[in-house]
DNA sequence: CTGAATCCCTGCCGATACTG
DNA sequence: CAGTATCGGCAGGGATTCAG
């Protein structure tokens, strides 16, 4: 009469504590995740750099209603979350290019799980 | 070089013209499906519905801290995303029951999918 | 070129009180 | 029991300006 799923190793309920939460936490892997993501253009900015390494214009340019205070604010949120690395290059003028972590392109799964569902008939 | 996942019918880029979106758009799948969840409390809705059919007070239970405003959001936001059903029973005290929808249940990858990239070591 | 700082405005969420 | 109405605080995000 249950339809507890069968065969996932890392285990969403029962065994963990962290799904036994009863408010929000935010060592909760769900939360965890979804705080990486929060904030509007953060998964456009992800699916960006899943094409390939980008400098802060090349961002700018494909994303070019985001301003600037949010494109900063988006790629320190990613950063902090281990997701891009930031790399300044010398010389003049000073440019910096932004790339996925190992970690990072393991969002790929991610995005496409929720891709997935909302391209699904509602 | 590129590192373009092989095998994946549903697609998350490329062909489908809602891939190129340069900002946030809501017939974006992934931006449907982040909707759906979006705000606090959601997931611990749908995954407290997960587990079976609940009562408005089974879930106030279930999460004490969450003001009723907000449950009745919730449940109102779930429902108008196609994620839950809400059936009144007739008789004193009224009485209401939430289940999830097919396409409610079908959230389950998609947490999962959260749970194990928040929940591999970063 | 690559940002950080500021200002303002809006929307979310929590608490409380009230109704069918 | 199952909600809605109202209000206030606070954080998120957009536009603009300034800086290394």
């Amino acid at each position: 009469m249950t339809h507890r799923t069968v065969g996932h190793p890392p285990g969403l309920p029962d065994h963990d504590p962290r799904a036994r939460v009863d408010a929000p936490a935010p060592d909760c892997p769900v939360e965890i995740t979804l705080a990486a993501l929060r904030g509007r253009w953060t998964t456009l900015v992800v699916r960006e750099l899943l094409g390939g390494e980008r400098g802060y214009g090349e961002l700018r340019e494909a994303l070019p209603r985001l301003s600037d205070k949010v494109l900063s604010e988006r790629l320190a949120q990613l950063a902090e979350a281990g997701v891009v690395t930031r790399t300044r290059h010398p010389g003049w003028p000073p440019t910096v290019r932004y790339a996925l972590t190992p970690r990072g392109r393991e969002l790929g799964p991610v995005l496409q799980a929720l891709w997935d569902w909302g391209a699904a008939a509602g």
